[in-house]
DNA sequence: AATCATATACGCAACGTTGCGTCTCGCTAA
DNA sequence: TTAGCGAGACGCAACGTTGCGTATATGATT
């Protein structure tokens, strides 16, 4: 049996409200100026109660990432059948999320968080909306014969993450075609 | 003419001094807990000599990078006539680096520079080493017939490096024959 | 059932510490 | 004589911790 609780239970709207400012001020201002003390402010909160749920500013970032408040767009492939085309689509509407200058800020804030917190490293994939829904797709692709048998299916995913993240880190925004030279070079 | 300096000149030894300790702290303790305060006092120097020479902290570790004083190991893909197989050399050599808990945690820091400051990031891949020499090498294996005369070679470089950040920042060792796996996937 | 005791979370506010970036000192070297 | 140098003090911001008084929820006592 659980033993029940004793004093206060802890407050939700307190929770929620840190969570929220943290989202809005990390798309804000990015994360190396996110400071806890702000957050605090903003959200009506004293900072012990940040501290005494959150070990460290990556933690508190991490919830809100794995909770979908960081980023603003579902970043779902297509189904229509052509997992190329699918995978094509997908790719190129992510280019233009990160391509778009206020986003691509975020998402390399969210590389240093992933740098800083093994959890949030852990789950890169899934941080960016993709991960087990890609490689499902993917090996169901392969089963129907869409794709050659061999396809290194976890080697194909990393890549187009990592292509992705070369691209926001380099400042370079994807060329014209990118997405589907990318596809065409990983799935001939 | 150059008109000549009146004045003392800026001491050189003062400038290696910092570096070498910049890069020494760098590699020990990681970007976010490296301190100008703590460089200067390390150095024997002032801190005013740091602020009169280096913006930000970000800028003399980039000035440390791109005098390669960060990387210990020269990154040289070898020149044995086959492409693949060299590839697969480097890119094996890379995972084993990266894969040393010690070198995770630097490249880790890299990252986070590439993403803090722009020009770190635009030559992230010469951060790494590679790039231009390695385009080099694909050109002139596609120009001897070994490679396939469409093949995207910037979109090849810049996933080999993905791929690489992404077992980095996952913490995920990469696993046997990876290195051959991906470059059989990229030139088949 | 009403009351008290205990336990916990809360907001508020202050603490000492660290590192920041700026500034002013003499000293030294070109 | 001028500019860079080491040393170090300054105000500022944010850190992470502590104590205070209040609100709330549970368990024990009347």
């Amino acid at each position: 049996m659980a033993e029940r609780r004793r004093g206060a239970a802890r407050s939700e709207s307190a929770r929620i409200a840190v969570l929220e400012t943290t989202a809005a001020l990390f798309a804000e201002r990015g994360y190396d100026h996110l400071t806890i003390e702000g957050i605090a402010a903003e959200a009506g909160v004293a900072k012990q109660t940040i501290y005494r749920w959150w070990k460290s500013k990556s933690e508190l970032v991490a919830e809100c990432l794995f909770e979908g408040r960081l980023l603003p767009v579902d970043l779902v492939p297509p189904d229509s059948g052509d997992i190329r085309n699918d995978l094509t689509t997908w790719l190129d509407a992510l280019f233009r999320f990160t391509d778009a200058p206020e986003n691509g800020g975020l998402v390399r804030s969210l590389v240093i968080v992933a740098a800083e917190n093994e959890s949030v490293g852990r789950q890169l994939d899934a941080s960016l909306g993709v991960s087990t829904l890609l490689t499902t797709r993917l090996g169901a692709a392969t089963k129907a014969g869409d794709l050659p048998a061999g396809t290194p299916l976890k080697e194909v995913v990393d890549t187009l993450i990592g292509a992705v993240l070369v691209h926001v880190l380099q400042r370079t925004p994807a060329a014209p075609g990118a997405a589907k030279r990318l596809v065409s070079l990983l799935l001939p």
